[in-house]
DNA sequence: ATAATATTTAGACATTTGCCTAAATATACA
DNA sequence: TGTATATTTAGGCAAATGTCTAAATATTAT
């Protein structure tokens, strides 16, 4: 839980997540899209593998991120326990 | 956005979060189920407040903290967005 | 074998974070 | 008024974080 919140509590990694959403991405593509050096996306990268929060395949020289959706449901299920907390009325 | 996660990305504060779900307390209460020191959690509950995850209210010389719900469903509809993405099979 | 491309690892540095102690503020009570 | 209680504010410090440049590793192409 907690490598879970360290890893979304930053900007960049959260739209990183989002970019993943739509379609599988290299390093050095995600790289491209921000104002960051390519050795800070990695490591950034490195993190949301940390927390299982994406995978990563090699091919060729290439290394692709997908988002792995099954360990937001974790954090689903934390945050939930805090809405649906409505009385009857 | 940012500043909720920054909120949840701590243990102490989520730990709090959760106690304030069963009931209201004032910070005395919740520093006493704490290993750290009342200026520490004051910290805590500030950072909670700013990110209106709680809201304050003074008493006399108590001050009662609240959870505040409302904000939370921001947090979940970032979530979900990464968990309703099955496909039909 | 050498060079180019893709990515990570290593090391440094400034900023942020979480904790502490000491002091300040505010309310209640004798 | 003076003292005890509840909480916050201020200032300091070590550890964690995000960024960078330079170097290392791995793969592909000439």
């Amino acid at each position: 839980m907690n490598i879970l919140f360290k890893a979304l509590n930053d900007g960049t990694r959260r739209e990183i997540l989002e970019m993943l959403k739509e379609q599988d991405m290299t390093a050095g593509d995600i790289a491209d899209r921000f104002n960051i050096t390519k050795p800070s996306i990695s490591h950034h990268l490195d993190l949301l593998k940390q927390a299982e929060l994406v995978t990563a395949v090699k091919e060729g020289q290439f290394i692709y991120y997908s988002l792995n959706t099954t360990v937001m449901d974790e954090v689903l299920k934390w945050v939930v326990q805090f809405t649906k907390t409505k009385k009857k009325s």
